[in-house]
DNA sequence: TATATTATTTCAGAAAAACTGAAATTCCGG
DNA sequence: CCGGAATTTCAGTTTTTCTGAAATAATATA
């Protein structure tokens, strides 16, 4: 019979104790058990480990069996725990690529609470447009993308995360305001409209007309919702792109019901995830689940945007 | 189900032939008993370890496992193998105390030998007196005595090595040369007899005699035999006190058949031996049997000295 | 696209290993 | 030398692991 762990640790504890009837108690054995564990170990060294019928003394082989042991048993013994560790995602690494507005309403809550809950495990993110989230996650340079993919190859899964309303976008003080109702894109007419990258994706005709015709057009969130607040006009954005706690601006629902962006995760088809990963992926549906007030999508597979 | 390192290796094995055939094939198991055991692998950590049911391609999970599987297999067998080593006294360490004769007549062919049959093993040796060499032994800074102890206390083992005769040891030109057979102790009474240490224990009456009368005393067995070899006078030595290739002494058997040095192996009681001392021992007994060409002792118990 | 081929898993029973409780043995202190 | 405590042995039981056959899944082939 092979030299197996349990031996070792049958005997260390045996060597630990001084006896067999406590090292049984301390194994959650019988001392016949420990008594015929130990003696098969002897017998594959051919050689007696203790003094005397008595475990008391240890020989000198014994003495130095004692110490390979019990470094044996802790060096397994850390190979267990990492590997179990590991395997719960309380160790590991994700790789994550999202657009911005994930990147910003999404993403900072749940990296810090599941930083918290896995202490082990270290996050990499990076925000960039739709179709870079694609190209890293075909490189396999993330775990994870949350992007708005309309066509994605067959290689990577798809699977909606979430989707918000599309909403104009105004000053508090902006007459569109008043009208404290579900905002038609006929509404928007006789306004300066500001566009963007996303809101080219909204399937309405009507809207589309009123896209093609702006004035301004600005790729940069950021620069786009300073402008709105400078008062320069209006723009149409999903509901996450805009921080509620901004109060210098206002965001309207619109009328149309089919203008959601939808974010999806993004996997690679055949690649089972790092448990760090798919533990993470879990941890962002449920907060897809309460962070975003607005109800899931209706439509299917439809347009999005790089926010 | 706990994990053991029969499920290591399993995985690791199939990890590296890249399918289940091969794998069991290697470690003399059936297909299905692989897939068992890998399958109890997986549940106890949760997550696969593999992509697909074809053991091709690692999960990320199953990547780090094998590494830590690697590892720790390795970090298992060096320890098996140290400990096998050890109790095959391939490995450990020899501590000997003897008395010169012994050191210098049988020890040297012992330990080039056993050192070469055992690698690993490291030994040191010491030699001093018959009363040093107890000492050694009772404070357990030696593993092993060879000595001529008479009196030994009960915490010491005494087994007989071997023993050998005492002679008279002259220049070859001596007149005792010519008599071409035993030596009886009167023969001495005439001549010059230079004492030592050892045949104060010769139980002779007779010889007793001649020894108390004798007006010369060299206790160091090298410088002893330098005065035999001057011409001042003769001795009485044991067998192996005198090397037979040195051709400017003889060794004169004598009559008296009860005039024998016996040399004992000596061990603590109720402490098993190293391995190491063990094959040690077990070598040293062999030589005795070889080396010495003389009859094994008549004399149970009997007197010793300490060369 | 169906089919043949190969690989893997599942299942049930067989074999091996480990365990238990009782009895026997050994050891140690008085 | 005896009595109690500790350990080992033994026989039977439980648990674990293995095998071979059949089922299932994946891949190659026609």
């Amino acid at each position: 019979m092979a030299i197996k762990i349990d031996m070792l640790r049958c005997f260390a504890v045996v060597a630990e104790s001084g006896n067999l009837a406590d090292a049984a108690d301390r194994l959650g054995r019988t001392p016949s058990a420990v008594s015929m564990m130990l003696k098969q170990f002897e017998e594959h060294l051919g050689a007696p480990l203790f003094e005397s019928e008595r475990k008391s003394r240890l020989t000198a082989l014994g003495a130095f069996a004692l110490d390979q042991a019990t470094r044996e048993l802790d060096h397994f013994s850390r190979t267990v725990t990492a590997l179990e560790h590991f395997s719960r995602a309380e160790a590991g690494f994700v790789r994550v690529a999202a657009v911005p507005s994930v990147a910003e309403a999404i993403l900072p809550e749940v990296v810090r609470d599941f930083l918290h809950d896995h202490p082990g495990v270290h996050i990499d993110i990076r925000d960039m447009d739709s179709a870079g989230v694609l190209r890293e996650l075909d490189k396999e340079r993330v775990d994870l993308g949350f992007a708005s993919a309309a066509g994605v190859g067959a290689e990577i899964v798809r699977e909606e995360l979430f989707s918000d309303a599309f909403g104009v976008v105004c000053r508090p003080d902006h007459p569109l305001v008043r009208a404290a109702r579900p905002i038609a894109w006929s509404d928007l007419e006789s306004r300066f409209f500001i566009g963007n990258g996303i809101c080219r994706h909204i399937a309405d005709e009507q809207f589309q007309k009123i896209f093609s015709g702006s004035r301004l057009m600005v790729r940069n969130t950021t620069s786009l919702l300073a402008m709105v607040r400078a008062g320069i006009g209006i723009t149409v954005l999903p509901r996450l792109a805009v921080d509620p706690a901004e109060d210098r601006l206002t965001f309207l629902t619109v009328a149309d019901p089919t203008a959601r962006r939808r974010i999806d995760v993004l996997r690679r088809r055949h690649l089972t995830p790092t448990p760090a990963a798919a533990q993470f992926e879990a941890a962002m549906r449920r907060a897809a689940g309460t962070v975003v007030q607005v109800p899931r999508s209706t439509l299917r597979g439809g347009p999005g945007g790089d926010w």
